[in-house]
RNA sequence: GGUCCCGUAGCUCAGCUGGAUAGAGUGUUCGCCUCCGAAGCGAAAGGCCACAGGUUCGAAUCCUGUCGGGACCGCCA
């Protein structure tokens, strides 16, 4: 149930009914019209800009279209006051009763009360993580998991029917150097010297590996060739290295979907297939690129290579598709799992990157507008840099110094539930600052913290009530004298609840889950003043002694928040707190 | 040189398909626990929304340009 939604449906009748009496001309489009919460609460509890987009295609004044409307809308029970202010706003304040509504709604309804039905009938594939096999993901991986994870539930929960997808870089070199490496901690497992020279990953994560071999094939490849064992080598490493990623993303609570193999892309034709695609509609030719301009690099020299006009769909270049030496660019492997996407028949294809590949965006996009021929919607969002910071001091990561956060690192520290709030707590495409303590923090600084005490705070009162023998199941507070929340504190937080649903939407449409933990916070923030406004006036207490009927009033309130913060909290993988401990 | 992202209060950041007097936290100043719900609450101060143009009833938001910070930039993945 989304109230805004519902009184802009009740301004678009009254406009409706206007035309058919003949205040307003026949024929307008109502599309720009919208209801929203005002900036100033002083202004009421929603706007409409109604008058000012319809008085020029109208051609009437705004004031005008806006006091007719107001006359009209002022009939609705739903409406407790209109009136016109400014340039030809309508500010409108709701009755009383339709605030008690949103918290019967809410109380009937549990968590599907923000739940939209705006996906419904669209498939979406979201990619995320996708960290090539070669080692336990970072702290960035760890960003970009919990916002690829979050932006899924939050799809879902819309209606969407979600696939999440991890895409596995195992076809290119760095997988056979994985495999050397590999190799290497096997010889040191049989006793011998080995070397880790540069271009080899010497990472203590390996050596179970290397034992592993050694348990398994003995000495069988010792002093061999490449060609006897690295094949067997890669797909036993890259084998172990996808259980120590899936089992990195267990303990963030992210399990996918789908693992796709670019390997399986190889030698099986889909390649081919897809640029075949793209040569079906005049996109592949033989070609010579222009030198990047401005930093020229000391051996360019042009080359002839087989390229993808990308131009023809919003890239500034045309790239490279194939190397000179015959075979793929990194960049066709990515177009034929792109490819198999839009066949596998998504309606909307999301990929998260880390800020590093914001490069690849363009042609990424341009690939997928040609395959799907405009039809699929390619949204590419990109996570910035996590800046790690201990002890009030930032603190360097360096693989070569050793001082490599993993993400099993922090978890194992602050546990999921913090790390995966603390993650949303900026916009995918800003910086974010991770420090150990300060997510630890119990204190209003830290929204973890702050959101997870409102709802420990409303199971407090719940468990209190119980020992009062007061009973408060939400059945029994669905049914409860919801008029007896009167208070202007106490109308504000439903006022807050009564946003949710919009914002689900907002944070849905823009694909951007840290709304929703913005949100909360904002939440926790007015259920928080409510409650301590108790200590000055016990009139506001949620439990009143002696008075079942109004604790029970105030106990609807006051679960309905708790279950708003839980369906937030489940969007972003996060348990709600039954205590502070 | 090009592309993308960012520039909002002292600091860290939100800001809704363009809406009214631009918001939070923190910090600063002031008030609130002999008792009942203070890991907290209330109030005040704090702004050329980087700059300059443009679009329109209306711009922090959209467009162009400039300046500043970051990331990336031909066969590596």
């Amino acid at each position: 149930m989304n109230l805004f939604a519902e009184i802009r449906d009740l301004v678009v009748d009254c406009l409706a009914a206007m035309q058919s009496e003949g205040t307003l001309p026949g024929g307008l489009d109502f599309g720009n019209v919208s209801v929203e919460p005002p900036r100033d609460a002083g202004h009421g509890d929603m706007a409409t800009n109604a008058a000012m987009v319809l008085a020029r295609p109208a051609g009437l004044k705004p004031r005008d279209i806006a006091q007719a409307l107001a006359e009209r809308m002022a009939g609705d029970p739903r409406i407790a006051a209109v009136e016109v202010a400014g340039p030809g706003f309508l500010n409108l304040r709701l009755a009383p009763t339709v605030w008690q509504g949103v918290l019967a709604s809410i109380l009937a309804e549990g968590e599907a009360f923000g739940r939209s039905d705006m996906g419904r009938g669209q498939k979406v594939n979201v990619e995320y993580v996708s960290a090539n096999p070669t080692g336990p993901l970072h702290v960035g991986h760890t960003r970009g998991a919990v916002f690829g994870d979050a932006l899924a539930s939050l799809l879902a929960y819309c209606g969407h029917d979600v696939t999440r997808e991890y895409y596995i870089n195992d076809g290119g070199a760095q997988v056979d150097v994985l495999a050397r490496s590999v190799y290497l901690r096997y010889l040191e497992a049989l006793g011998r010297e080995v070397a880790f020279e540069d271009g080899t990953y010497p990472g203590d994560y390996l050596i179970p590996l290397g034992k592993q071999l050694a348990d398994k094939v003995g000495n069988a490849w010792v002093g061999q060739p490449e060609a006897v064992w690295l094949a067997e080598a890669r797909e036993f490493s890259t084998g172990a290295m996808m259980d120590l990623i899936r089992s990195d993303l267990a303990a963030l609570g992210i399990r996918m979907d789908v693992f796709f193999s670019e390997r399986s892309l190889y030698g099986t034709g889909r390649i081919e297939a897809a640029i075949d695609a793209l040569r079906a509609r005049g996109l592949i030719y033989r070609g010579v690129l222009e030198p990047p301009k401005g930093k020229v690099p000391e051996d360019w020299e042009p080359r002839e290579q087989t390229l993808f006009k990308s131009t023809e769909h919003g890239d500034d270049v045309d790239r490279p598709i194939m190397k000179s030496d015959g075979g793929w660019t990194y960049f066709a492997p990515d177009i034929a799992y792109h490819y198999d996407k839009i066949c596998r028949g998504f309606d909307a294809l999301i990929d998260v990157f880390g800020a590093d590949h914001g490069g690849y965006v363009k042609r990424m996009k341009a690939a997928v507008s040609a395959l799907g021929d405009g039809r699929v919607p390619l949204d590419i969002k990109l996570t910035q840099l996590v800046k790690l910071w201990k002890d009030g001091e930032p603190f360097k990561m360096s693989k070569r110094a050793g001082t490599f956060v993993t993400l099993r690192d922090v978890v194992d520290q602050v546990g999921p539930d913090a790390t995966r709030f603390h993650m949303l707590t900026r916009k995918n495409d800003a910086p974010l600052d991770f420090d150990f303590a300060r997510v630890l923090e119990q204190s209003r600084e830290n929204p973890v913290f702050y959101v997870q005490y409102a709802h420990a705070r409303v199971m407090s009162v719940l468990r209190k009530a119980a020992e009062a023998g007061i009973a408060a199941d939400d059945a029994t507070l669905a049914g409860a004298e919801l008029a007896r929340i009167d208070d202007g504190a106490e109308l504000a937080v439903a006022r807050k609840l009564a946003e949710w649903p919009r914002l689900v939407e907002i944070a849905a449409r823009t694909h951007e889950p840290h709304r929703v933990a913005f949100y909360l916070y904002e939440l926790a923030g007015d259920f928080h003043a409510l409650w301590n406004r108790g200590n000055d006036q016990p009139g506001l207490r949620f439990l009143q002694e002696g008075d079942i009927a109004t604790s029970q009033a105030k106990l609807a309130l006051a679960r309905a928040v708790s279950v708003v913060i839980s369906a937030g909290l489940g969007i972003l993988g996060v348990t709600p707190a039954q205590e502070m401990r």
